[in-house]
Formats: structure tokens, sequence, C-alpha cells
RNA sequence: GGGCAGGUUCCAGAGUGGCCAAAUGGGACGGGCUGUAAACCCGUUGCGGAAACGCUUCGGAGGUUCGAAUCCUUCCCUGCCCA
């Protein structure tokens, strides 16, 4: 593979737009260039859509270039209004920067950041000294608001209210790109395809006030086979935090996604040779569930480490119930989980002997958001205790319900489990 | 700054003094069928309560009324037109 990243990177679904894929493949499959990705610091944590990008730098960083991570917190400040329907509730300074470091230090799960060939920078370092005339001279006038106007990024926002400092977020991010070709000879920027605008509005830039050349690429926005923004579920963002989302959640998103979009995932979210990809692709109906197995394995691994992602393999086996007799690993297929790596809570002895409501104790561990909502789901069928349905709301969860193991498996709806223990 | 139209439960969007915890659609959730998939069918969808029933919600704060999402005052916010 090695000389031809720019052809595996596209195979593999990555791209989406290029400026000139000519130049960026001769680039890609030269001397190692550098490239940057920017990411917001909207939140404490990156979330899965962030992969993608990630997983890039990734495949980039392995073929030799340089990759510069750049954390947004001075855009941020000011919010980008690319193809989002209204403005962003704006975020204090402290709040901003705290998150963008946080971010970094997440980052550093996937790029070893060494300082020459992997870098990690927050724009606010040369955002927030901008004097205010002296930018719009030198960079301002480069930009024609009839274009910017009539840019589809913008469509929505020009019905709906686009305020003055969104639509300042442009060029500032043009100015980043400008800021890093100068200093550090960076002549790639990619990102989401919602950026296309952007990362142009830089390119253009850099040949006006520099003479230079640069390039731009972007990553498709995936979607889920159903519709769905990805790495969004009811519940909200699949962080990659595994305090704000566990490795057990995280494994169990990608086990969970649609048959569709197995082939598609294995190629960008786990870094497995396209030979096999594609003889895991080819799997039909319930093998299927093999391929997801191993998506989610791999994917689980990269963000959390393989521990974790073994503990989430077992505890899976153990909720679904492990069918194989004679598991083949390189199927993916896998023994008897052990049911103790599920999330457990341990509950006082003495109330267990007194007896709980199911409705009491489901909320309490998390399986349910409220009481009414327990109760609501038994009378619908929805909870079990050690897979037997709770089938009355007056049925108390005792010590009797313990099993051997000290433990007892609660279960809501078919898909989330809990376990309690005597404590 | 002036004129007009708006701010309703996760979203969209009805309701315009009691029949409103609030129509309808989407989403989500549960059950059935399955393969922890899709499609489809049935049901649920503010909180507390075993239930009876109670409590909190319709941009914020006050007020009128036996009774307000609905009327009044004021404040905040959004869009459109004019400047």
């Amino acid at each position: 593979m090695s000389g031809n990243i720019y052809d595996e990177l596209k195979e593999r679904g990555f791209i989406a737009q290029v400026s000139d894929e000519t130049a960026v493949r001769k680039m890609l499959d030269g001397e190692p260039i550098t490239f940057y990705v920017g990411f917001d610091s909207t939140a404490s944590s990156l979330h899965a859509g962030s992969l993608v990008p990630i997983m890039a730098m990734v495949h980039l960083r392995r073929a030799g270039h340089r990759a510069i991570a750049v954390v947004g917190s001075g855009t941020t400040m000011v919010g980008d209004p690319s193809g989002k329907t209204e403005m962003r509730q704006m975020l204090d300074e402290t709040t901003i920067r705290t998150q963008g470091q946080a971010i970094l230090i997440q980052f550093a799960h996937y790029l070893h950041f060494d300082g020459t060939n992997a870098i990690a920078v927050d724009n606010a370092d040369w955002l927030l000294p901008l004097n205010y005339v002296a930018f719009l001279r030198d960079i301002g006038r480069h930009f024609s608001v009839n274009r910017m106007l009539a840019a589809e990024a913008y469509k929505l926002r020009l019905e709906k209210g686009l305020s003055f400092i969104e639509f300042n977020y442009q060029l500032l991010q043009a100015y980043d790109y400008l800021t890093l070709y100068r200093k550090y000879g960076c002549t790639l920027q990619m990102g989401g395809d919602d950026q296309w605008g952007n990362i142009l509005a830089g390119v253009d830039l850099i040949r006006r006030v520099e003479g230079g050349t640069a390039e731009a690429l972007t990553f498709p926005l995936l979607t889920t086979a159903s519709g769905a923004k990805m790495g969004k579920t009811a519940q909200g963002a699949v962080w990659l935090d595994a305090m704000l989302f566990s490795p057990y959640d995280f494994y169990q998103y990608w086990v969970n996604c649609d048959d569709r979009d197995v082939g598609r995932f294995l190629k960008i979210f786990t870094l497995l040779p396209l030979d096999e990809v594609s003889r895991l692709e080819s799997l039909k109906d319930s093998e299927v569930n093999e391929a997801k197995r191993i998506l989610a394995f791999e994917a689980t691994k990269i963000t959390h480490g393989e521990v974790e992602a073994e503990n989430a393999r077992k505890a899976t086996a153990a909720a679904f119930g492990g069918k194989t007799v004679n598991p083949d690993p390189a199927k993916g297929q896998f023994g008897m989980g052990d049911i103790t790596v599920l999330p457990t809570t341990a509950v006082p002895r003495a109330r267990l002997e007194a007896g709980i409501s199911p409705a009491e104790l489901f909320t309490e561990v998390g399986l349910t958001p409220s009481r009414r909502e327990a109760k609501r789901l038994v009378e619908q069928g929805g909870l079990y205790v050690n897979d037997e349905r709770i089938d009355t709301v007056e049925r108390l969860v005792t010590v009797k319900d313990l099993g051997p193991d000290g433990g007892m498996l609660l279960k809501a709806g078919k898909k989330k489990f809990h376990r309690v223990v005597a404590g």
C-alpha cells in the first residue's frame, strides 16, 4: 500500500471532495507533507462523528506525513454557521479553553504528538490577539460578501437569520490555514464536507496573500442507512470519552448498526486490510453479525484499547448468550461470556431482603429514566429479572433473585442490561 | 428606531377562558416477527402514586378570574417589511 495512500483513502470512502485530485494524489504519494484538521471545542469530548477525520489522520500519519491537529478554541468563540439551522449557544472563554485542552488529551489516544511529526495547537493562540482593524485591512479585503452570501452553506441561515459574528467565521478559519501555511508549510487542510467552503476560503487566501498553492480535501458526512447522523443516538452523542459513554455502550453502538452500514464502517472505522473487509462485507443474512462483532471490537479497540474492547466483547457475549459451542475467534465467534463485566451496581443486602419495587430499582441503576417510565415498561412487558418477565409492578425484587454467583441480571427491553449484586 | 408576525411538551405543528398533560405527524421506547439488522403489525410516550388521585408544564415575571397555554401589564428573544 505504501506510495498509494491517496487511493487507499479513496477506496475506504474517506473522500468527498478534493480541490485538485491529481495534485493531492501526487502530494500524498510523494515526500512527507504537512496537513491539518481542525476540531471545535464545543464540548469536552470528541464524538464518533469525529472519528472519520481522526482515522484519516491516522492513515496519513502512518504514510509518513506530518499531522497538525488544531483545536479551535478561537473559532469556537465565534461559531460556525455552515449548514446549521440556528446559532449555537455562546460559551465563555474559560469553558471553551478547558474543553479544548480536554480534546487534545483525548486526541493523544490516536496520534502521538511529538511536536515534530504530529503537532497539536490551539487557534486561540493566534486568533485572540488579532487587532480588528488590522485584520480587516489585511485579510477582510480579500473576501467578497457577494460570494459568501451565495454559498450553499449559508442558504438556510439567510432564511432564518445569520448574525454578523457568525458571518466572520469563514475569515477566521481561512486565516488559520494561512497561519499554518506560513508557520509549518501546511499545504493540505481536511475536514467534513460541510467545511468545504471554509477550507476553500483558506486556499484562496493563501494564493492571494502568499501566492502559494494549498489544497483542500473533505470527508463525506456520514449518515446511517436509516438516515440518522453518524455518532448520534436518541440519548445523545456517542462520546469517545469513557466517562461520558462507556466502552460497553460504544461496542454496542457498532454491533447495533444497520446491515447496510457494516462495509462502509469497517473501511472507515477500523484499520483492517481491504481484502479482509471485502470478505466480511460479502457475508449474508445472520452471518453479518460476525462482521458486526469484528467491527465493534476493532473500533472499540482503537478508541478504548484492547482490554476494554475485550471486556465489552465478553459482557456482550454474556448478555446476549454464547450459543457457539466451539468458538473460533478468527470468525468473530467467542465462547460463553463473562457476566461480571457488565455494568454492575451494588445494592445494600438489607434493602434486597426487604424487597425493592422494580420501578425503584430499575430507575436507580439507570435502566429507566423515571419510575413512571419503569411502570409503563412493566405494563408493556419490557422489564426482566434474570430473563424472567416482570408482569406486575407489585412483584418485588429480593435476595431470592440473586443467583449462585451472588448477582442478578436486570434487563430493560431486549438490549439494555445491568447487573445487581448485594453489597 | 417604526410597523407586522411569532415564541406550545424531543422536533415539527394544532389549540386561543373550563371537555388540555394539551390534537396530528415525525422521532424515540416497549411488545410481536427476526439475526442485538431492515421492513411490517400492535401499543406507549410530563412527574409521583399499587390504585384512587395528586403535582409541575405551553418564552420570563406579575395581574384579572371560581378557573388561564388561552385575557391584561411588563420584560426577554426570533423572523419579515421600513429606516
